[in-house]
DNA sequence: TTATAATATGAACATATACTAATATATACA
DNA sequence: TGTATATATTAGTATATGTTCATATTATAA
């Protein structure tokens, strides 16, 4: 890839860039992410923690795990996912600190 | 506001950070934007560095505004543009290296 | 005032997105 | 094997989003 000091931005980090923003873009996806910052959930744990359905979160976490936000670990039929990116977690916290100061 | 140790989010501050993230998952908005890390630039300006539309500019200027992300200045009948929040242009200037590493 | 340049706006359109219900898949265990 | 539990997937639908064209607005200068 290399950006170096090319004014421009080239297709593929501006799709991953994009991406990467898209998925923080989104209230569903930002409450699951929040609540992984705690501890590791299965999918019907977040479902019942924020009050949706099995199938939007395993949608959600799809999304997610395709973008290597998350990661999961199974525990017989159970998957216990858990975050899987600090920089993107960490500008989450910081935006979320800096909307609620 | 305030969300301090509270585990839920409130509704406005779901509200602002999704929308701070969405303004960033776009990649028109995101070539403005970075466009906008050097200096401030006209609506056409902005238009013929990015080849976009006049219309296609403003409208995105237009988000951006209101969300607090641009601000402008006016110069006769131009308004030139330039970036308006350190830590959304941080954030972005990070993910974008974060992107090309 | 009229003409010109720069920008903003509104409506229409195509596409993307998020949610849902129903169903499929996969694992564990009797 | 068959059953139960947990998760994934598919298809359908409603809404949101981004771009475009055409037009309106605004400010300047003649």
């Amino acid at each position: 890839m290399e950006n170096d000091n090319n004014n421009d931005l080239d297709e593929e980090t501006l799709f991953v860039v994009s991406q990467t923003f898209k998925a923080l873009g989104d209230p569903t996806r930002i409450r699951i992410l929040h609540l992984l910052f705690q501890k590791e959930y299965s999918v019907n744990g977040i479902a019942e923690a924020l009050h949706l359905r099995q199938s939007t979160v395993s949608h959600q976490l799809r999304f997610l795990k395709n973008l290597r936000l998350v990661k999961y670990r199974r525990e017989g039929t159970t998957l216990n996912y858990s975050h899987d990116d600090e920089h993107v977690m960490n500008m989450l916290k910081q935006t979320i600190d800096h909307a609620c100061h």
